[in-house]
DNA sequence: CTAATCCATGTGGTCGGACCACATCAAGTA
DNA sequence: TACTTGATGTGGTCCGACCACATGGATTAG
């Protein structure tokens, strides 16, 4: 076993046994280094591994942001690796599509009309009609549908939403630009997030999945997704 | 910027400009940080975060397995990253096993009868027959789901999948135990896979959701799946 | 006494060089 | 011909050094 690995394991038998919490911070890496008896070096493979997965955070200087502090934010890995291997074309723009319609009707179709995440959503709705550019858009976009994922309540499937979308990032935008005319699709969609608002928060759960899905495969299909290679 | 992440960068784009393909090999470490201007530490950082990615296999020695060659396991980092996570206390094991229903029922849903995924399904379920031990049978079981997922034709359904499976394995493995009757529980988890994939064969998707899912809750209700926290 | 300045301290970030273990392959040898 | 041996190239590990940065206390000017 390569002396990186050892030290991630440790470390995250640190985790397993509460020893490292949200927020906390882990040893100074010459300070884990000597105390496991390994080379800095080994340390530092290990520390990026977990900044990479979205488990810890590394700052630089001194005090309140400076150290390597545990952090949660699954949705980095996920969606880092998933842009990886969309990169190397493995995996087909066309499933991450029907992924994302799949977990995202769900989502709607769980979503507890009580939950303070859609009145969130509603905000964004409001600010999306205030007229923004089309970045400003998507943005706003984005956090609208991040935040009907969130009103299921499930953690995983809302990290892999975000991961999902971020991994198609870049290439939604570049789509965007196939449109034929971007104030009409912008108004189409604005009525759209409208109506799936209502369903939810009418508790139709059903209705609001179909809108979604709908919604999502409407718009890939407007601005021309390729077929699957 | 870090140095490393300009390596990644480097090598990202690499793999976007389609000049790194699926089994081709990295420029040596030494080369690579001569050819990019940085230490070779950054480009070692930068390979064991794509090594964490499942997106690079790094091989001492010289020939064949030597080298830092390109490979596509998904899988691989979807499951550290959840594993991980699940650690840290922030991913509840029930939110986990949720998803994994959701993926489940929708993969068999869609599963193509003439998948040969099902064809080697069926092997699976015969050598689950053939009375194996505990772990063996467990084993098979990921195997069998798997298979399952894959003959819906989604990659990455099928990592989300396999990546979820394994963030939860030595989870499920402690629920055995908790078991009163393992030969009953086997038994009865035979019966359920030949009803789930004779549904698949038939035609008949939505049974097949209703069955696997009845399936997977079913067992994790057994086993004694503690309340979410 | 107050306020600004300066510096000691501790953090991660980067670098270059050295050595090791390993796998292969070619040259040399029995 | 078959075996041995060494050269070569790969990643794995370690060490020591220096840098940039942020803080906090000591020092100094007002």
């Amino acid at each position: 076993m390569r002396t990186h690995e050892l030290v991630l394991g440790w470390i995250e038998k640190q985790f397993s046994d509460g020893k490292l919490l949200l927020g906390g911070r882990l040893p100074a890496e010459r300070a884990l280094a000597e105390q496991l008896q390994v080379s800095r070096t080994s340390v530092r493979e290990a520390i990026r591994i977990l900044e990479a997965m979205g488990v810890v955070r590394a700052g630089v200087g001194s005090g309140k942001d400076a150290g390597t502090v545990v952090i949660a934010e699954p949705a980095t890995a996920l969606g880092a690796a998933l842009r990886l291997h969309a990169a190397t074309r493995h995996l087909p723009v066309a499933d991450i599509v029907e992924t994302r319609v799949l977990l995202e009707s769900w989502a709607v179709s769980r979503a507890r009309p009580e939950s303070p995440a859609l009145a969130e959503a509603a905000v964004l709705l409001d600010e999306m009609d205030a007229g923004p550019g089309t970045e400003e858009f998507l943005a706003l976009d984005v956090r609208f549908h991040l935040a009907l994922a969130a009103a299921a309540g499930n953690v995983v499937v809302s990290a892999m939403m975000a991961s999902l979308r971020e991994a198609i990032e870049g290439y939604a935008a570049e789509l965007t630009k196939n449109l034929p005319d971007w104030d009409a699709t912008a108004g189409r969609l604005r009525a759209e997030h409208r109506a799936i608002l209502d369903a939810v928060n009418t508790g139709d759960g059903g209705r609001a999945a179909r809108l979604v899905a709908a919604h999502i495969e409407g718009y890939y299909r407007e601005a021309g997704l390729p077929a699957s290679e």
